[in-house]
DNA sequence: TGTAGGAGCATACAGGCTGTATGTTCGTAT
DNA sequence: ATACGAACATACAGCCTGTATGCTCCTACA
């Protein structure tokens, strides 16, 4: 039940955006009265909460799967980039989680749940390319928001019809870029 | 009577954002009816337009004159950068342009706005610093977009808290990143 | 100078939506 | 056997948006 309400809310939500929704037709669409879904939530913002959680979760498995353990850490950081890109290709995920998401729960609430999931791993491989590969140091906390709203970027680009390779390419560049600067400065 | 609206629209879309804030409150702050209101704008949203414009203007006026004729094309990029950043910490902007702005108004309509201004500067800058420059070549449009999506994740950051002269150093070094890739590839 | 017409604004209304309060059913633990 | 609470349905109150209607005053023009 809760399963059938969050499936017809992320229809929904996907499909006509989380304002133009309504719970009437939310309810509709799942079969059910507007009583079953106050039950199970305390309101429609808590709904589109748990869509967004579930679609980031989905996202962050994806990374994880692809980043191999025998790879290099740039290798690793280009993997999981190229795995985001095309886990954000699912439909409708670019508009749940980088549109509605921040504007609907709050950049606060959004960092937290992607940082549960799969924002971390950037970071921990952004460690390891300092630590052990050719990237230089500097504020890590930053460079990782700062990548990662570039790959957000790229996400969206993508699906709206970019050239998947032409924007992995240009990824590619920034970080080989990074990785020429001089590591003791 | 017009600026009355749109000067009180902006100060609750700031504090309340768009979804709560409420055409009676707004027309209550700015001491008319909802007649007026609806008399200068077709709907809510081309309040939120109009308030969006200026302010996206504000910011693309501060970018063109931080922009030295004078300087190189990667002092012209870094420079605009900075005035960017600092031209968005002006209370509220991040919210309403980099947050509200495209889940109201659609990516598309978002991009026609700040395009018709600061974004154009960005990718002529890069242009000089390709073919002037040391920039490599690659995909204009698309390095473009994803610098200046780190621009904006920059500006949110600043506007959060993060020291600004960190964010700006970790900027420089991406740019520069850019710039030690040879040239021929 | 008198008047028609429209701009600028106020008031009134209809429809829809959210969240809550109030039932109702059914399983389950004692 | 019964008391109780979870799961859901129904009914209601309040608010909000957009539109239709009314009023006033200024202006263009005869």
């Amino acid at each position: 039940m809760r399963a059938r309400l969050i499936a017809a809310a992320r229809a929904l939500f996907v499909a006509e955006g989380y304002a133009a929704t309504s719970t009437p037709a939310l309810v509709s669409k799942a079969g059910v009265t507007r009583g079953a879904l106050y039950h199970h939530f305390p309101d429609k913002q808590a709904v589109f909460r748990a869509v967004v959680e579930a679609e980031s979760a989905a996202v962050a498995d994806a990374i994880d799967a692809a980043e191999g353990s025998n790879m290099s850490a740039m290798e690793r950081l280009l993997a999981g980039a190229k795995a985001y890109v095309q886990a954000m290709q699912v439909a409708g995920r670019v508009r749940l989680i980088l549109i509605d998401g921040p504007a609907v729960l709050g950049q606060e609430d959004m960092q937290q749940i992607e940082g549960r999931h799969g924002d971390a791993s950037l970071k921990i491989g952004l460690q390891d390319a300092m630590s052990q590969g050719p990237l230089p140091s500097m504020p890590l906390d930053t460079l990782s928001t700062l990548l990662s709203a570039m790959f957000e970027r790229a996400a969206i680009e993508v699906a709206e019809g970019r050239d998947p390779a032409e924007v992995l390419l240009v990824l590619e560049q920034i970080l080989q870029g990074l990785s020429r600067l001089e590591k003791g400065r």
